[in-house]
DNA sequence: AAAACGGGGAC
DNA sequence: GTCCCAGTTTT
């Protein structure tokens, strides 16, 4: 069963994947672990554009780690999952100057780099030097979920391991690479989270869960999803052609991007109410300012709260000193990397103050 | 073992 | 709204 399993994968791969990416079929440890990072929780259409500018920007990893940190964050704005790209250019670095620019080809030492998990080490080893690492993804966990009928949840400790020991023993001798990119494809293209092709389907006649009508009901998560939501009033605060902004270094989300001043509160409030609050006080303290005016709410769906944030426009006539916070040039925004909600304010905001 | 961490697309 | 995506790190 399991022989048939990895025969008639490897079969669909030679005459039924069709599927191109950029990075497919690459053998540079280079390119492959960029597009590896950059593919973590993240759909291939979305990851796509992404690789082929850092790809264009920096197409060494020599390049890479000599590259300002800021223009790297820049150039991952809006991908999400920030603490992905401080550790990318982390481990661009420790390859310059720990391993003299060769890219490590074991599957431990793969894994030792920052941002380098189980998952990332086997692709790069098998994808690169062909080494005998099963990759297990969202896509394994799917695909052998189905096929072998295993509903023990994927996000226990007992699931991962048993699909992690399922997994390698299905990986062909002397063929990782090829195994683990037919089973990834597979997994995106055929037996998808929804509405799999089942009728289609080149692994239909073994597939136990397709026999027993439970596809739909597999692979088995857990964990439920709590919610929260916040609200974000951020103070667009200008004085002549300067702007007031900060980088964001608490453990919160958008770590490393930069804002505005930002006022949060557990429940949405006005303006007028914001203003008489001891934040925002605390923050202007005696500093003559005029509101120019307040955006609309700009809502944001991230995968555990909601935050609503409005931005409120203000002008100071005297130079402010606003503790945490600089000042820079309107123009020199385009140097700092900004979260999603932020990059829309600017470019929808219709205010026409930038 | 559980929580935190973005953004987008499909339904 | 819900699910989930070529997962990893921190708590």
């Amino acid at each position: 069963m399991k022989e048939s399993f990895t025969n008639a994968l490897l079969e669909w791969n030679q005459n039924g994947n069709t599927r191109a990416m950029p990075w497919k079929g690459e053998k540079d440890p280079y390119r492959i672990w960029l597009s590896e990072i950059i593919l973590q929780q993240t759909r291939v259409e979305q990851g796509w554009a992404y690789y082929e500018k850092f790809i264009l920007n920096y197409p060494t990893v020599q390049s890479l780690a000599a590259a300002p940190e800021e223009a790297v964050f820049r150039l991952w704005q809006g991908l999400g999952y920030y603490a992905r790209c401080k550790n990318m250019l982390a481990a661009a670095r420790q390859i310059v100057t720990q391993y003299h620019g060769h890219f490590p080809n074991t599957y431990d030492t793969i894994q030792s780099l920052k941002g380098i998990g189980p998952y990332t080490a086997a692709a790069i080893a098998s994808f690169a030097f062909n080494l005998p690492h099963a990759v297990l993804d969202g896509n394994v966990f799917r695909v052998l979920s189905r096929y072998f009928d295993i509903d023990t949840p994927i996000d226990s400790t007992a699931g991962k391991k048993q699909f992690a020991e399922l997994a390698q023993e299905l990986l062909p001798h002397g063929q990782s690479a090829a195994y683990n990119q037919s089973i990834m494809d597979f997994g995106a293209v055929i037996c998808k989270p929804q509405q799999p092709s089942c009728t289609t389907c080149p692994l239909s006649s073994g597939c136990k869960a397709l026999k027993l009508g439970l596809a739909g009901l597999l692979p088995v998560k857990t964990k439920k999803l709590v919610i929260k939501k916040r609200y974000f009033h951020y103070l667009v605060l200008r004085y002549k052609k300067l702007i007031y902004i900060r980088k964001r270094t608490e453990n919160d989300i958008w770590q490393n991007l930069h804002e505005f001043i930002l006022i949060e509160t557990p429940e949405p409030v006005d303006t007028a109410s914001l203003q008489a609050s001891a934040g925002f006080r605390e923050i202007f303290g005696d500093i003559r300012y005029n509101i120019d005016g307040t955006s609309a709410d700009f809502k944001q769906q991230l995968t555990h709260q909601t935050i609503h944030s409005r931005f409120i426009l203000m002008t100071a006539a005297q130079k402010p000193e606003i503790q945490g916070y600089m000042a820079i040039p309107e123009q020199d925004m385009d140097n700092y990397a900004f979260p999603k909600t932020i990059t829309d304010f600017l470019k929808k905001g219709k205010l026409s103050l930038f």
